[in-house]
DNA sequence: TCACACAATTGAACACTGTTCAATAAATTA
DNA sequence: TAATTTATTGAACAGTGTTCAATTGTGTGA
């Protein structure tokens, strides 16, 4: 039928991504159709392979929209909550997991099958994530040296999603998923007092 | 055509199970082909279904052997080493991912559509290995109570799953392998040297 | 105004997937 | 040997991602 003016690429992209997104929360990856995406907004798959590319593009346009909602929703509760930021921060990661398990699971479950892994512009966006749990910990741990800093991000981000993915879709227990959130907080002060620690026998 | 006495019942099975998990463990799930696996053992894909029922049952026995498989790994690696039984079990996890990263990731990524869960005999190797890490735990931590021993083996658990995760399919960074080991490593020390603390407090 | 060129859009075709099930071949029983 | 049971098959079905020649809407030049 070709309603080429209908929208410009730019609106056809969000259209794509808009109703992928919704579908993607929905469905989950293994039910996610990218025919069913295109006609459900009244387009052909040809045209989503017009906008992407390949299903490798559209699904990493998918995934970034979830990022950037994610990095949106912790600095919204950090924003709001200026009494205990560490908390904000872990229970953030769990709540926006809660509220959309299928698109949050995907992030980390989808794996492009390109050989050189994902763009840049889709590396700043786990970067900016990241950043956001760096920024926190170099507050909450002043004495530590700077370099210090991102592996300790690193490896707090890894001890909460590992206690989330639980939470979420537990193989492992049918532990509750208060169980598992306040764990991973309780671990997080661990980790965190700890680092204090050493960071102040370090210190010269 | 119907070679019916060519193997028993049993024998069909664990030939099923044993190609399919090479297969499984070779491509992943993504790429994973039922079809192909009962080609390449010179049965046809409707004898699959006739052992297994479904797709379903089928991943779970693959699944079933990859749990299989690992609590052996984790056992033959803390009955060689007597030094240092955390460190053994930690790295015994990563080394194991390591060694079938698609196999390995195939027990958390596939999740039953069959409402109700995982079979009960299935549960139990899951349970089997985190008895193995309880059983250290509570070695490590004697003065924990016994009740605390379980929800603080799954938060180690989930701990060290986080990291490892992140070192196989690192979407997050691109951090080493070792890093990330010897950062889950790290992680579970100050968490059970807090879990003794803690626990010594309680006491009375 | 009209014809031409350009580009967006389509959907049939292809090779694959899991799933079903009537037909078939082999073994067992009568 | 004849009848019955049962394992095994593979074509058929509905779905997937992917490609690409054909079509159709738009804008430009004469």
């Amino acid at each position: 039928m070709g309603r080429r003016s209908d929208h410009t690429r730019v609106e056809l992209e969000a259209l794509f991504v808009e109703e992928g997104w919704r579908q993607l929360a929905e469905v989950g990856l293994a039910q996610f159709s990218a025919r069913d995406v295109a006609k459900r907004i009244g387009y052909s798959i040809g045209s989503l392979y017009n906008v992407f590319q390949s299903y490798d593009g559209f699904l990493l346009a998918l995934n970034a929209r979830t990022l950037g909602l994610w990095a949106s929703d912790l600095r919204a509760r950090l924003a709001s909550d200026e009494t205990d930021r560490i908390a904000s921060l872990v229970r953030g990661y769990f709540a926006f997991a809660a509220e959309y398990p299928r698109a949050w699971i995907a992030v980390y479950e989808y794996r492009v099958s390109d050989a050189g892994g994902s763009p840049g512009w889709y590396q700043a966006l786990v970067a900016d994530i990241i950043g956001i749990a760096a920024g926190e910990i170099a507050v909450a741990a002043p004495n530590l040296a700077s370099a210090a800093i991102s592996p300790l991000a690193r490896s707090l981000i890894a001890t909460v999603h590992g206690h989330c993915v639980f939470a979420q879709f537990g193989t492992f227990d049918l532990a509750g998923e208060t169980e598992l959130a306040d764990a991973a907080l309780a671990r997080v002060r661990e980790i965190i007092a700890a680092a204090r620690a050493t960071g102040q026998m370090v210190r010269r």
